[in-house]
DNA sequence: CGTAGCATGTAAACAGTTACATGATTGT
DNA sequence: ACAATCATGTAACTGTTTACATGCTACG
């Protein structure tokens, strides 16, 4: 469902085609808030077409294949307008990694280490394609002032949590090479044999 | 996946029966890390047994149904010991508030104002049950020290990226207060109308 | 005594999301 | 052959819902 609202929200600015959509606004624009898969795209447009919120027109192009380009009806500005006026409830908690520290207790603290690092480091490389997306994000909106800042906020919502990861992250990577994390517990785990 | 990887967990620690993990496990323990439906649970215990990760055998009891209880076999215990040392890369970027907050320079400061508001609640509700179960978790695992540091760093982790997007938001409510976000943009997204 | 609720397991249908892959155009 | 563009097929996983079966215990 946020897929519905993101490609309203794209058509909502200007008119575009699926190509368009995938390659200028999911690729480059918000890839690092969230990702498509082309075919998904053109799934997605297609419903809203049926759905009446989105209307489509062909348009020759010298030597290349026709391009649809679609934009909102006034239903498909209407529930773009009312979805984005919705107070949006939290997701369901998923939260892996949390889950698999949960259970860690009988990795060393190596292995511990090695895992927490390769994370940080996946941390520091969204982090880095947000800041570089937000940039752009402002540059490309300098004529709309409102929106400009309002996407700014938006990627430094993620940003900031990207931060806070990489910092717990930095805690805990120095908690465990302080010696502060006690040492595997006696038998851990392995109280109940398969079998016995 | 995550969820096969929670189940071997909980198993790693003791032979558990569907129901067990269900109420036990899942709902008090992690619930504010990852939530399973019992249909779920159920469906994937039968998978793993398939696969050779988990056994069962049956537990007459007085005046109740049976009980399945499952427990790792040697192969699950591998698996477990695997998966969590294997590094975790991040999943795909979803951030439907993010997306909103990017597509939201149509509403009134006044809207915003609510809907930023509302996803601060979200959020303060969730520390709050984050905080209750990882003191829950910590009481419950005082014989295994290192299992209870782990826990507790787990949902720290949960807990540090809830404050942080909780102040995040305070500081979006505040500059909107402040009159700090430049008014609505000229005409903004409603250059293009249908039809035209 | 009857009814409700709890404890416990099983099964199957269905919908939503994402991924991955393939193929059809069209003109340079 | 290549790039741009749209279209389809398919599979996996996840989640939700519903239904069914059984036999306690507790309350009025």
């Amino acid at each position: 469902m946020s897929l519905d609202l993101a490609i309203l929200g794209f058509l909502g600015e200007r008119p575009r085609s699926g190509y368009d959509l995938k390659t200028r606004c999911f690729d480059r624009d918000v890839a690092s808030l969230w990702t498509a898969d082309q075919a998904q795209i053109y799934r997605t447009l297609d419903r809203l077409e049926r759905e009446d919120l989105v209307v489509s027109r062909r348009r020759r192009q010298a030597g290349r294949p026709d391009r649809k380009i679609y934009e909102l009806t006034p239903a498909g500005r209407e529930t773009l307008d009312t979805r984005l006026a919705e107070p949006a409830a939290l997701p369901a908690p998923r939260d892996p990694f949390a889950l698999n520290l949960y259970f860690s207790a009988g990795l060393s603290d190596d292995t511990l280490l090695s895992v927490l690092s390769s994370r940080r480091e996946s941390h520091q490389r969204r982090l880095d394609s947000l800041r570089e997306q937000a940039a752009r994000s402002v540059e490309n909106a300098t004529n709309a002032p409102r929106a400009a800042v309002l996407r700014q906020t938006a990627f430094d919502g993620a940003i900031c949590r990207e931060r806070s990861s990489i910092d717990w992250l930095d805690d805990c990577i120095d908690a465990i090479r302080e010696g502060a994390v006690p040492e595997s517990d006696a038998n851990d785990g392995r109280k109940h044999l398969y079998g016995s």
